[in-house]
DNA sequence: GTTAGCACTCTGGCATGGAGAGTGCTAACC
DNA sequence: GGTTAGCACTCTCCATGCCAGAGTGCTAAC
C-alpha cells in the first residue's frame, strides 16, 4: 500500500523516527490526536507540514500510527509505542538526583523488607509517574524456616507461627488430638527450631525419618512433634508453590483520571482484569525470569481487558535466592521514559537494600 | 407550600407511606424516576394516577420526594429514604434459609479470626448485596500479650514477634548495643513469657520495675530485657491508640456497574473519599459505640463526595472486649431492606463465631 | 525531495422539531 | 369530602440538518 518510494519495511530513517517520537510526545501529553500543522508548530522539525504528511502516511502504513477517522490527526499504534519503547528501554528518564534523594531518605524511615516497604515503593511509583503503581516482595525461591513458635489457643488448639528467613510470618491454627500445655508446645517448639532452622520444606522432608529416631520422650510428643513438622512442611511447601504472595498497588485513582477512562465502563474492564491475579501473575514471572525491565503495550497483553493500558515492569532481588517486582500500570498513552526510569531507579534502589539483607 | 388538606408535618398516613415505599422500590430497581402511572400499573394501589399524582405532591412538598425537571417521574430524596430506612431497620430481610446455611458453612473453611475471614465476610456481604462489602477486624479495647518471640536476624539485630491474644500478630526489628546470640534471645523470650502473657499495655507498664527487680542475671541481660519489654509496651500502646486496624473491601467493581456512577469522575471522588480512612474511621467509631445496625445515607455523610453513596454498618463481637464491623457501601439508590438484612445476618454470625473465642 | 494550494472529509457544537412521558389543574363524580 | 377523567403544558430525548474547524491526500510547481 506504500505509495512512496521510501521502503515500508526496514529500519526507519531518523527523520522518521523523530516524527515518531514527536507525535507520541504531543499525543502523551494532550490525549487528543496530533495533526501535521501543529507538530511543525511545537517541534521545530525544519520541513513544512505537507512534508510531515507525508512521512506520517508513510508511519501510517508501516502499522505505527493510526487515524481515528479520514480528518483528523494521528494517534500512536500498539507498535508505534513498541518501536519508540526500544529505543529508550535501556536508559528512560531516571528522577533528577533532588528527587531520588528524598526517596531514599523515605526508604530509610520505614522499617526494612516489612509490609510497608512495598507499600512504599507501590506509593512512589505512583506519585512519580502519576500512575497506578504495583510492587511484590521478594520472594524466596525456597523458603527456609529461621524460627518456629507455637501457642496454646484452647485445650487442643494450638496457633503455629512459622518466621521464615525472609521475614515473612505465617500463621495457622493446629487442632490437636489430645489436650497439652503451653509447656509441652514450648518443648516441642524448642525441639523443632534446633532441628529445622535455616531447612526449607525439600529438606525437612528428607530428615523426617531420622527426626522421628533422634525424637526422644514419649509416644505423645512423638506423634505431637511429627504432626506439626508435617504441617510446616505443607505450609512453606505452599508458599513456595505460590507463584505471586501479594500485589501491593497504591494510586488507581490516578488511571481514572485519564480521559480515555472517563466512561468508568472501560475502568470497569481493567479493574476486572486486574482482579484476576493470574494474569498478573504470568507477567511477573516473565519478568523475574528474563532479569531485566520490561514493558507490555495494550493489546500485546493477552486479556482484550487490558487493551487499553500498558505495563512497566522490573525484577529487583537475588535471582536464584529471592526476587520481587516493581512496576507502575497506566494508559498505552503513557509518558514511558519517564515510567521506565523511575522503575528503573526504584528496582536499583531495592536492589541495593535487598543486597543488604544477604550481605 | 402545601395545597392540600392533609398535614404536611408529622406523621405520614398509611397510604401516602406505602406510595413512598412504592416509589423507592421502583426507583431502586430501575433508577430511573418513577411516575404517577407507572406507579398504578405495577404496585396494585387501588387508586387512579390522579390520586397518587395528588399524594406524590405531598409527598414532595414534605421533602420526600424530588423533580428532576418539570415533567420527569419523582425520585426519592435522602430523608424519603430515611423515613423508609426507619420503618425497616429492625428487621430488613435476611437472606434465605438456603443460602445462611452456605455462608456458615463457608465460614467454617476459613481459618477462624485470620485475615481470611474478614476478607470472606467483606466478599460474602459484596456478592449478596451486589454492592461493595466492607469488614474490620475485632479489635480488642486493650490488647493483651499472649505470645512473645525473639528471632536473631543479624549479630545485632533481632525481630521481635508479638503475638495478641485476639490473633493478631505484630512484628518488628530490634536494634542492639551489644552482640548476642539466638540463644540468648530465646532465653529473654522465654523470661518474659512468663512475666507478662496475657497483660495488657498498662499492666506493663505498672510491673515493669517490680520485673527489673526479679531479674537475675547480668547487667547486660537486664538491659536487653529492659529494652525489649519497653518496646512490648510501645507496641501494644500503639495497637490499642489504633482506632481502626485494616478495612478489608471487596465487590468496588459491583459500585462500579451502578448506573449513576457511569462517569469515573462521580466514581473517583467517592474513591477518593474512602481512600482518606478517617472518615470511615469516624462511622466505625460510631456503630461500635451505638452497639445497632446504622445506615447512613448520601448527604448524611459529612464528606460532600460521598453526597452519593450510603452505607449500612453493623456492629460485632462483645463490647467493652473487642469489636469490629462489617457493612456494606452503595449508591444511595440502594435495596436498603436486603442489604440491612443481609449485614445484620453477617453480624450475628460474627457474633456467634467471636463469642465462641471468648467462651 | 520539498512545498504551497486546494478539494475533500469528518467531528463537534448548536439549533430545530416531533414523540413520549409525566405533571398540575379543573370540573365532574360518588 | 375525597376521587377521578381529561386536558393543556412542560421537559427530555433523539434524530436531523447545518456550519465552522481541523486535518488529510493529491497535484503541480519549485
Amino acid at each position: 500500500m506504500a505509495r512512496r518510494t521510501r521502503p515500508t519495511s526496514g529500519p526507519l530513517d531518523a527523520r522518521a523516527r523523530a516524527i515518531l517520537q514527536a507525535v507520541i510526545d504531543d499525543y502523551v501529553t494532550t490525549a487528543s490526536p496530533v495533526g501535521s500543522h501543529t507538530l511543525v508548530e511545537r517541534h521545530s522539525l525544519g520541513v513544512s507540514s505537507a512534508t510531515v504528511r507525508g512521512i506520517l502516511a508513510d508511519l501510517e502504513s508501516a502499522g505505527l500510527l493510526t487515524h481515528p477517522h479520514t480528518s483528523s490527526g494521528r494517534v500512536p499504534t500498539d507498535a508505534g509505542y513498541r518501536i519508540y519503547v526500544e529505543s529508550i528501554v535501556d536508559l528512560g528518564a531516571p528522577p533528577p538526583p533532588v528527587e531520588q534523594l528524598m526517596i531514599r531518605h523515605q526508604f530509610g524511615q520505614v522499617e526494612f523488607a516489612s509490609e510497608q516497604w512495598f507499600r512504599l515503593a507501590a506509593t512512589t511509583l505512583a506519585s512519580m509517574t502519576r500512575s497506578a503503581g504495583l510492587a511484590t516482595a521478594a520472594k524466596p525461591v525456597a523458603a527456609r524456616v529461621r524460627r518456629i513458635d507455637l501457642v496454646a489457643i484452647q485445650d487442643r488448639l494450638a496457633s503455629l507461627i512459622l518466621v521464615l528467613r525472609e521475614g515473612t510470618i505465617k500463621q495457622g491454627l493446629i487442632a490437636l488430638d489430645l489436650p497439652v500445655t503451653q509447656a509441652d508446645l514450648t518443648r516441642v517448639a524448642n525441639l523443632l527450631n534446633d532441628r529445622l532452622a535455616e531447612l526449607t520444606a525439600s529438606d525437612i522432608v528428607a530428615i523426617l525419618p531420622r527426626l522421628e529416631q533422634l525424637l526422644g520422650g514419649d509416644d505423645e510428643t512423638r506423634n505431637l512433634t511429627r504432626k506439626i513438622a508435617e504441617r510446616i512442611i505443607r505450609t512453606v511447601a505452599e508458599f513456595d508453590a505460590l507463584r505471586v504472595e501479594e500485589v501491593y498497588s497504591d494510586g488507581l485513582l490516578n488511571v481514572m483520571e485519564a480521559p480515555e477512562f472517563a466512561q468508568s465502563e472501560k475502568l470497569r474492564r481493567v479493574f476486572t482484569a486486574l482482579e484476576n491475579r493470574a494474569y498478573l501473575a504470568d507477567l511477573i514471572a516473565v519478568v523475574t525470569d528474563s532479569g531485566r525491565i520490561h514493558v507490555f503495550i495494550g493489546r500485546e497483553n493477552a486479556p482484550v481487558e487490558m487493551g487499553e493500558v500498558s505495563l512497566v515492569l522490573a525484577p529487583y532481588g537475588q535471582p536464584g535466592r529471592a526476587v520481587g517486582v516493581v512496576g507502575v500500570l497506566g494508559p498505552t498513552r503513557m509518558a514511558y521514559a519517564q515510567a521506565i526510569g523511575t522503575v528503573g531507579f526504584i528496582s536499583g534502589l531495592m536492589n541495593e537494600l535487598v543486597d543488604h539483607l544477604y550481605a
